[in-house]
DNA sequence: CTGAAAGCGCTTACAG
DNA sequence: CTGAAAGCGCTTACAG
């Protein structure tokens, strides 16, 4: 076996184990393996996917030649013959947002422990580029696709639409989904906090955004503390600009809070569009020496860890990251496996972490 | 031709813009989209490809037919017909770690400018998987591969060497790389905190990482904080445990710096393993009354955008992450498109950024 | 500028 | 349990 598999990689000096894998034109081949092993290409194949239905003879001989040469078998091949591939496409807005990340591993861990792989991709909260995304990720025959959000152009939604595979959309719940769906309401979550915030005696509240422009999710976070508000408090929506693809979003809180408290100094509440900012204003005020709540309360959305560590703790809105990515997958291998899962629009709902900071 | 187009797709009942897209056997291919146009699926192909290659007439002929039959090409047929694929896997530990993440956007940036594509791969620090997703990810022919760390399993570099491709290992330098690599100092790194610390006058300090066991960079920064140290002043490793997969580390930080203080009450200068850590011990800090650096003097390291914002500042050395993608992204690039890089072994540096902490 | 033929590396039926 | 033939949907040469 090792002086055939020598045999087959010439250009190979002293190869011992050390496998000699030539890509593109010139990989090894499963017909190279075959020979090696002295069988037709198809029994090697067999061996490979379904070993069980190889006479052990033959399978152990196919094993050493596989060793031997270093065979890895090429999957477009593979996917291309069997029209299955086991490849799933996940678009998300951004990487640099820990929220998707989560959803993400959550997705991960889900198609994984099924033998499936996630292919990412990230459109910078830009719907053109998402269609552009998905076109080319559909050019890989996916068995499925997971998308973040209900919005998208509408050259996207018909390309999804007529896919005619399974597809979840996921992160928020709201308008009919393209197929199925998984997240929360952030117009509920929005409302729960305008709740929370009269309950405690806030009366003039404002809500910190950060380039609202693209990121619709807190749009409809304020929309819904705005409606729930709506007479018996008043609402200011302060929409900040910040560095694109800035991580975190801590600075634009520290710089908002001195500023906003300049222009609107009766206000005695802010509502930031996630916890990053809202511990951005917490740390500013530290420095400044601002009472929190007493001069002003803070609130976030997302319910990250460091929420609870800040002095005072930070209320905010928890946000089932992880379990929104595992619903997701596992609504999408269900259908995928040809089972109808138990729903196909599911809201994972959320709470409110009252901590001292309003 | 919008006549052809229906005639091609009969089951499609009243579709006008609407594509239908079947996949798997089903979908459009590239063929009856040269029957809906009246050419050779070959004239279809360089129409896509090439469009310059192509006569007017044709061209528009066939885009007409391309956009009714809603044709998205297959790339596995391409990629397997051309033995040319424009995906490039990046293998990380772990997405749950903003410095991955960050890179990984400067290596999408970079791959993104040049019309290639980045499949994600996430070990979660396990080495095994990782060789087992080298392999899985070879299987996709792709013309490079872009892998963090310098240390893998025996099998993983072998895989790596023979694999006929260009590589870049990226985050550190040290050993000599399977192919490429771009990265940073860690022993440098922590020797440089070394001296800033012995500078400020610590001379009893403790090491703080969490998971040590995975991480070995983090050792590294720790071997090079002991050895600048050596026989000038005291050094403690300290290895927490915590939750595999916890986001950030405030926590582990927040939960260290009490403990830490009762075990080795003569220590005056910590240093974590990440600026997460740190800012977790910051702010436990300050919920207990603990003065920093009066009563222990507190050092992160990756150079976090929080990292200025906390009270006081975080002393921390500031890692080019994005750089590092940058650059990854930027050689294998080169190599691939037969140029070689200015240097196949690339030192991005650090700098150290010295706060109110320590 | 356009096309007929062959082939990329596998797997699916169909036979034995 | 094993194999010969055909084909997945494209692109590469080679011709005109």
């Amino acid at each position: 076996m090792a002086e055939r598999a020598r045999t087959a990689t010439a250009t190979d000096a002293a190869a011992a184990p050390p496998r000699r894998i030539r890509r593109g034109r010139g990989a090894v081949t499963l017909a190279e393996v075959a020979a090696g092993a002295g069988v037709a290409p198809i029994t090697v194949s067999r061996a490979i996917n379904n070993p069980a239905s190889v006479s052990d003879a033959l399978r152990h001989r196919i094993e050493q030649a596989v060793e031997a040469l270093g065979y890895v078998p090429n999957r477009m091949a593979g996917a291309l013959a069997s029209a299955r591939t086991r490849v799933i496409p996940v678009i998300v807005p951004s990487l640099a947002n820990v929220v998707f990340v989560e959803v993400i591993e959550g997705i991960q861990e889900t198609l994984e422990a099924e033998g499936y792989q996630m292919l990412l991709g990230s459109t910078g909260y830009d719907l053109a580029t998402e269609a552009a995304l998905a076109t080319t990720l559909l050019g890989w025959a996916p068995p499925g696709m997971l998308v973040a959000g209900l919005r998208h152009e509408a050259r996207t939604t018909a390309l999804l639409r007529h896919a005619g595979i399974p597809i979840v959309e996921f992160m928020e719940t709201g308008r009919a989904p393209i197929d199925m769906n998984v997240g929360l309401s952030h117009v509920r979550a929005g409302a729960a906090m305008a709740e929370h915030l009269l309950a405690r005696g806030y009366r003039r509240i404002g809500f910190v955004g950060l380039r609202l422009h693209d990121d619709y999710r807190a749009r409809q976070r304020y929309d819904g503390l705005r409606r729930h508000l709506a007479g018996r408090a008043a609402v200011i929506l302060f929409d900040r600009a910040g560095a694109a693809g800035q991580v975190g979003g801590q600075q634009a809180g520290w710089d908002a809070l001195p500023e906003l408290l300049a222009i609107a100094p009766a206000l005695d509440a802010l509502f930031f569009a996630n916890d990053e900012m809202a511990v951005g204003a917490l740390l500013r005020a530290r420095r400044d020496g601002i009472d929190i709540p007493g001069r002003i309360a803070i609130a976030g959305f997302n319910g990250l860890p460091i929420a609870s560590l800040t002095t005072p703790a930070l209320t905010t809105i928890v946000s089932p990251r992880k379990q929104i990515g595992r619903e997701a997958a596992a609504m999408l291998l269900a259908r995928i496996a040809g089972r109808e899962p138990t729903t196909r629009r599911l809201d994972v709902g959320f709470t409110l972490a009252a901590g001292g900071s309003t």
